[in-house]
DNA sequence: TAATATGGCTAATATAAATTAGCTAAGGAG
DNA sequence: CTCCTTAGCTAATTTATATTAGCCATATTA
């Protein structure tokens, strides 16, 4: 319930710019005057620009961590009970990952600072390695481990795992990038994820008689 | 075996520079200072640092567009004689792919010229369709034809053809960016698609038995 | 050879951007 | 009420950067 302070509201504008038009691009004046005050008043707030930047990057991390241990748990969760496994169907990975490019695309904070991400991926070692681990080797192994289970759950043929997660998540990976660019291809975006799944499931799924429409 | 004039190298340092930093960050002093010469000089062979960026961006255009008349023509060669697919193996297609990441990551300019497109994805919805258009579409649109020759062919099973080319090729382009933001990590990418492409064939070839080593 | 275009240089200019200094009003703590 | 911190402002400073002006040597061409 506590209001949104001014300190925050720079962040909030800082990280929109920043996503749109990169770091350098962007001019601690302009960030004020999306703040609705003067630039030297943020330094009331922000020691340098780069500390606003850093205190992006520190919030988001937060954020990161938070929710990387909710993957866990839902993960361990269905691990531990091993017939939810046996339950998972196409529809269900559907929803999954509707859920999941939603959050991703329509999260402001989430979107601008994946963009931002992809804006300054080459800056440094560092930033290079966090977006690789943030933006595909975590969604992969997630997905190792529910393919490992469903392959256990002899709902998926057995196969090279890591490759699988790859061809399942990559697709969804691209369409999430595509949308960054294009909003105005989410649909459609959308409903290829729909056909990829289906499709991936056809290939993949034990019981090929219910698995897609994919013809 | 024309020499390369002052010009040309211009092009090259900058392109170099805006694909590590942006276009934003880099000066023209630091491309003089990387040419041998010195930031007014510049503007005897370009009329601003505007104009840089537009002449390294319609270069790469027309290579492109060399390439893609490439692409076109070996395809067409292809679908020409039937049963050159039903000869298309597993094979086949990881050299076919290994050659073209070997030019994409390798020759400097395409690769720069990647990387530049990356950070400047977001300015403006043209270079954004351009982008998709180019790094996407084209490598899909050409499995799609690829895939529907050898599903003609019965060399692959019949199914959603796009999402199919989806599956084969988002893993490479994914791995493609892993790899220009950590070259480090080419070797164990590469690897990566190969085992990527013999899962994939594992599981929509049609002659199961030889198709790979997934286990 | 004379004339000219080319491509380099230094010095100058203009502007934008980040940051600092220092004033002031408002709101809470004593 | 008074004091002091907070957070805004304007004005000033510093530095960087893009670009222009104008000089000079070399090389090409008539």
């Amino acid at each position: 319930m506590k209001q949104e302070t001014t300190k925050d509201r720079i962040l909030l504008s800082a990280l929109d710019l920043f996503s749109q038009y990169g770091y350098e691009a962007v001019s601690v004046e302009q960030i004020a005057t999306a703040v609705g005050i003067k630039a030297p008043s943020l330094y009331k707030h922000y020691k340098s620009k780069q500390d606003i930047f850093n205190a992006i990057f520190a919030e988001m991390q937060r954020r990161y961590d938070e929710q990387t241990e909710k993957m866990d748990l839902h993960l361990a969760d269905a691990a531990a009970d091993k017939n939810r496994f046996s339950k998972i169907t196409c529809d269900t990975l559907v929803k999954e990952v509707q859920d999941l490019i939603g959050y991703s695309l329509h999260d402001e904070c989430v979107s601008r600072f994946r963009r931002l991400m992809t804006i300054e991926q080459f800056r440094s070692p560092e930033i290079s390695a966090l977006y690789t681990q943030r933006y595909v080797d975590r969604l992969v192994q997630y997905h190792e481990r529910l393919f490992a289970g469903l392959i256990h759950a002899d709902v998926m043929k057995n196969g090279d795992i890591h490759s699988m997660a790859l061809q399942y998540v990559c697709p969804i990976l691209i369409s999430l990038s595509v949308c960054d660019r294009q909003p105005e291809l989410e649909a459609q975006a959308m409903s290829q994820i729909d056909a990829h799944i289906r499709q991936f499931m056809s290939a993949y799924h034990t019981d090929l008689g219910r698995a897609g429409k994919a013809t």
